[in-house]
DNA sequence: TTGTAGGCGTTATCAT
DNA sequence: ATGATAACGCCTACAA
């Protein structure tokens, strides 16, 4: 049983050289397992702070070297498995770059994530992936410029300031699109629960695969508080429906069991981001494949290249894939 | 426009106190609010401040503090809805007490869930609050001693070092077991995913529900990779299962949708946590509520009043509620 | 191999 | 109201 310290203070680098007999720089090295240190002296030390309980104060650490060994990762929705596909990629790639990954959640709502987005700059992490399409133009001007910064969603036109890695999600909704007149549906219609640049670019998907096709084109937005109208939409004749996620075509998949309509002979339904929710549900959902690991591991990648010292934004663009499950017909 | 500093160097303190041609104390007291300048000093500090876009760096604040303002919350399973729960309830408080969340990931590894729980106190957050039930008492016991510590799990014997804000299991078990032995129904399994203290005590709950019944009692565990075998709990003649939380009981359900099994008709199915899957599922999922965003914000308390003074340890049980749904039968 | 000393950016104490 | 100055805990030349 070792002495507790006075209440709140904790062992700090000269209370472990102390009681090991060394300087305390001699017990930095030590702890940091700097070489030229003698093995007698390296056990001593070691065996001080086991003692101890000694932790390094990272704020100390990161003052005096100048970099947290940090990687930000602000999202604007923690259940969202799209998400969270992606910080699974990022703390990956960290691990393997022996780095931190530290979350903000930005809970849907700007301003929070504002708030997060400065707490981890304050924080100086050595950089911030942002995986949310609703963060202000200047403000991620302003982060960029402070820290090597990446986006991982669609931005309508993103400033020279930040990286980006997205999916083409133009291409990712004509996929889906194409899949459906395939399958001989006629009336497509596009569901969308965001107002987001990645949904804009969805809808632009959906409008060119069917003015390629000849046919009509239905888009519906339901706000976020507001019910989806399924019948609205049977009555306008529409047998197939392209959803902005999984999670609203999880929603269309059960009101379509509420009501009796059959998916996916009477109604078909393609959901996106192909999270676990697609196998989940019955009949399961087809879904549009995102790399979501990947980006997530890119991300960091490309946060170690501005490090290095590259200077031109990053752009890049993966290519979706369309998944295809029992809410869709064969054709 | 201003001129750019030198790349990798942020401007300091120092920086806007040259810049506004005061001192830095006065400069901090100004950056800061506090009362004791002129408003003239203080417009030209803050000028410069914006002009110079300086940023605090948290590291030297924290150092000589001595506080972070950071709660950090450790979490098993970011894509777990009862655990974002959780953290919702968490930024909520923190906020209202002008603290900063961090969020760490332990990605369903062990491994990594002590790497985030050191991170977070090297970090030396104010509070630590960790939701999960897989952290060795070892490291419990040892975070607790650094820093104040909430765990939001179930644990069979917490250590006296932290804080427990948890649901009451047992009894929550047992009020789905009542609401299905109150439906009618004589065979009751129990099918868990998970081997955690959590699961163990529904389990107990399970057990004294049968027992006060007067019926057998199934109890299945089916390990991570494999799959569920409905067809063999059928054969065995069960008529209801309990599961360890919505998303096992949603894989029930399409299992059940495959096999042409009818839920509630021959098959009552009750999740638990009451996530929003459980709103999401065909049918609708019975399931048991659990208070997350309370929980999480009075861990927020806990940290407060562990740091005012308080060292006996906070033993908090929650009551959790039966929410009935389509997927069991009405009595 | 080991020790000394300076400094990282900020706050707070003490003068002025 | 303002300004020196001494910490905070750690790392890293530079010396020995």
């Amino acid at each position: 049983m070792v002495a507790e310290l006075a209440a709140g203070r904790r062992p700090t680098i000269i209370d472990v050289a102390k009681r090991a007999g060394v300087s305390k720089s001699l017990a930095s090295r030590a702890l940091r397992g700097d070489a030229g240190v003698s093995t007698s002296s390296r056990d001593l030390v070691l065996d001080a702070a086991q003692e101890l309980g000694y932790r390094p104060n990272s704020a100390a650490r990161s003052l005096v070297r100048g970099v947290s060994g940090l990687v930000g990762v602000v999202l604007n929705q923690l259940d969202n498995q799209h998400h969270t596909g992606i910080v699974q990629g990022v703390q990956e790639r960290a691990k393997e770059l022996n780095a931190r990954v530290i979350i903000g959640n930005g809970a849907q709502n700007p301003e929070e994530l504002q708030r997060q987005i400065d707490t981890m700059i304050e924080l100086r992490v050595d950089g911030l992936v942002i995986v949310s399409s609703w963060v202000p133009r200047q403000v991620l001007e302003r982060a960029g410029s402070e820290v090597p910064t990446v986006v991982l969603t669609h931005l309508a036109d993103p400033p020279a300031e930040v990286d980006t890695i997205a999916s083409d999600d133009v291409y990712g909704a004509q996929l889906a699109v194409e899949h459906l007149v395939q399958a001989g549906h006629q009336r497509i219609a596009y569901l969308s629960r965001s107002a987001s640049a990645t949904s804009q670019a969805r809808i632009d998907g959906v409008v060119l695969a069917l003015e390629a096709a000849q046919l009509p084109c239905t888009i519906v937005q339901v706000d976020a508080g507001d019910d989806i109208n399924l019948q609205e939409l049977s009555a306008s004749g529409v047998d197939a429906v392209l959803c902005n996620n999984d999670l609203t075509a999880a929603e269309v998949i059960r009101l379509a069991h509420e009501q009796q309509v059959q998916v996916p002979g009477q109604l078909a339904v393609i959901g996106y981001d192909n999270t676990a929710l697609a196998r989940l549900l019955y009949p399961s959902l087809t879904s549009i494949d995102q790399p979501q690991v990947n980006m997530g591991r890119r991300a960091v990648d490309a946060i170690a290249e501005r490090t290095a010292g590259r200077t031109e934004a990053l752009r890049e663009l993966y290519t979706p894939q369309l998944v295809v499950r029992s809410s869709t017909a064969q054709p």
